[in-house]
DNA sequence: ATGAAAGCGCTAACAG
DNA sequence: CTGTTAGCGCTTTCAT
């Protein structure tokens, strides 16, 4: 790989000239220019991103800490992420935390800060603590997916009205005239899908509907299955089942099909989020969208935002805590849903 | 961040001395070994990834080139990827060319041999020159998911039989009593479900059946619906079908669901590769397997000694590049395939 | 408009 | 065993 001073020696400049024109600083005479431009691809050089970035003392990468990229959410996450990203120069580093909180730190402590000049995190089941480390050390930390717009994390973070979400499910499966509903709501340690399931029970209230079944599950198809089956097995009488995310509503559609139940003639189902799969699958699920494009946009001009002001002022005074919210959930009827069987 | 140096002066040494305890090169006293050790998290010191990819001459990561995240594919192969590699120390940076040759030369010009000093590179759409250049200038590469393990591509790769998967999933089909079936043929420009395709084909001839229908179709579950749309009304008396990938595969089930025709009962339907969500559909997807974890394993480790032997050999021979082939593809038996309907 | 020089944070001989 | 001395490839004042 040919280096800048060759570059410059070929051209019969030096290495500062050839620096400017490649980033249009300094003006440069026209006919330098066009000799450096012609030696650069004469010699087909690339900059050497890893020295460009020790010597302006920041790096062309962004972190995007996630549990697991094999839940079909992240990708899609990830790309949204990736293409805001790309607009400012940079490059995403996908981490798997793999639910681990030590791979978490362990991919925090080198990356941040020297190969990542920020870090994007969902929910991976990092300790806040380790975030404050980073973000003490100077890099920025911005949280993806905050489901409290109303209780701040401590924390630069986008947050989504996920209560919202989860009532707005619950009036669409009551408005239907479901009454007898099942609830699967995803158990993360975190109670991450908390505030989905109050949102749920605020609905039912609403309408005076005080009973509801719920379990608990891992956030997968498995054990959205698994959970329906249970539910099903405590209360034949379920005529409807929500799910605090697409990927357990999927499952729970699953579970019916092996129960020799319709969907949605003897069970309705719904989701939150809105995944691909929702569309694609059979019948298509009704469901919560969140904009998930949307908070990822939000969420990397946050991440620029705070890396741009943490090269300003060196000592940033204790500004409070930024949050974007996003634009509100929306209900997505599709054909998982429908009135209860007159039974 | 704390630098090496303020470690070192922190600890009353050299920086040299520190960065020999940390590398646990040239021997070090046990005494000052440890006071560095101590200094070192008394300052919450991390190495700084690009300041040593520099001096080293060696970049941290990999890079991975997909044509798109959003396939599920990929984001099962890219963990795969990403455990090979955290073995030998190594990130991963996830490249989305979303199939389009220019932004992954984008890709490959900005990072290989800076960012990445390795490239992997699946069915992204590449053109081979683009690969070429790279490795000429330095940086090896190699191709993933090569179908013809008898004719090399030129270029470094982990071959996997395709051609022999297509044939199982044809053989498990005929064994079945199916003689009318459809096929669904991913339309790569590239042709890259060629080989999948003709396998098929040979399982056909072997039994001697002469015909079949082919529709070509994006690889995705939209295209494989559509396509099997198309290929029952051209002909109602298909008795099954055969994608030459999952994501199809599915679409082809959704198709038959929407037509009100049972799977298997009225038509089977099987695919190629077996990701997650073939196992995860309903009815389950017969599939051929294809050794996603282990191709991984096998990119990873070819890249890895070509990257060792480049820094080896300064000028090395033109020895013949090298070739893996993965272990077979094998027919996993679901729910979705069964005898024909005796019509 | 261009060049000279210093330095980013770390590693790698080679001395001592 | 530990210190000295050079860089790695690029950017960036500050001169000229």
């Amino acid at each position: 790989m040919p280096t800048l001073s060759e570059v410059a020696r070929h051209a019969g400049v030096t290495p500062a000239t050839v620096s400017n024109v490649l980033r249009n600083r300094g003006r440069v005479g026209e006919a330098t220019r066009q000799r450096v431009l012609a030696s650069v691809d004469a010699l087909g050089y690339r900059p050497h991103l890893a020295a460009r970035a020790l010597a302006e003392g920041r790096a062309p990468t962004l972190a995007l800490m996630v549990s697991s990229i094999a839940n079909p959410f992240y990708p899609e996450f990830a790309l949204a992420v990736e293409r805001a990203a790309r607009t400012s120069g940079h490059f995403v580093i996908i981490c798997n935390t793999n639910d681990d909180p030590v791979t978490g730190r362990a991919y925090l402590d080198q990356i941040a800060g020297t190969l990542s000049e920020g870090v994007l995190v969902t929910n991976a089941n990092l300790q806040f603590a380790d975030l404050h480390v980073i973000e003490s050390r100077g890099t920025p930390v911005v949280l993806c997916m905050w489901e409290r717009p109303n209780e701040p994390p401590g924390l630069p973070c986008v947050a989504v009205d996920f209560r919202l979400a989860g009532e707005l499910a619950g009036q669409h499966l009551l408005e239907l005239g479901h009454r007898r509903v099942g609830a699967i709501v995803g158990s993360k340690v975190s109670g991450i899908h908390a505030a989905r399931y109050e949102g749920f029970l605020d609905a039912l209230r609403a309408r005076g509907v005080r009973k509801s079944r719920v379990k608990h599950a891992a956030d997968t198809v498995h054990g959205g299955y698994t959970a329906a089956r249970a539910l099903l097995e405590a209360d034949p009488r379920i005529t409807a089942i929500f799910a605090t995310n697409d990927l357990p509503a999927l499952g729970a559609m699953h579970a019916a099909a092996d129960l020799g139940l319709a969907v949605p003639g003897d069970l309705s189902v719904i989701g939150i989020t809105d995944i691909q799969l929702a569309r694609e699958s059979r019948p298509a699920l009704t469901t919560v969208a969140v904009p998930t494009v949307e908070v990822a946009g939000l969420a990397v001009s946050l991440l620029r935002e705070l890396i741009e002001s943490s090269y300003g002022q060196r000592a940033r005074g204790k500004t409070k805590v930024p949050m974007r919210v996003s634009s509100a959930p929306k209900l997505v009827v599709r054909a998982s849903t429908g009135t209860p069987r007159s039974s």
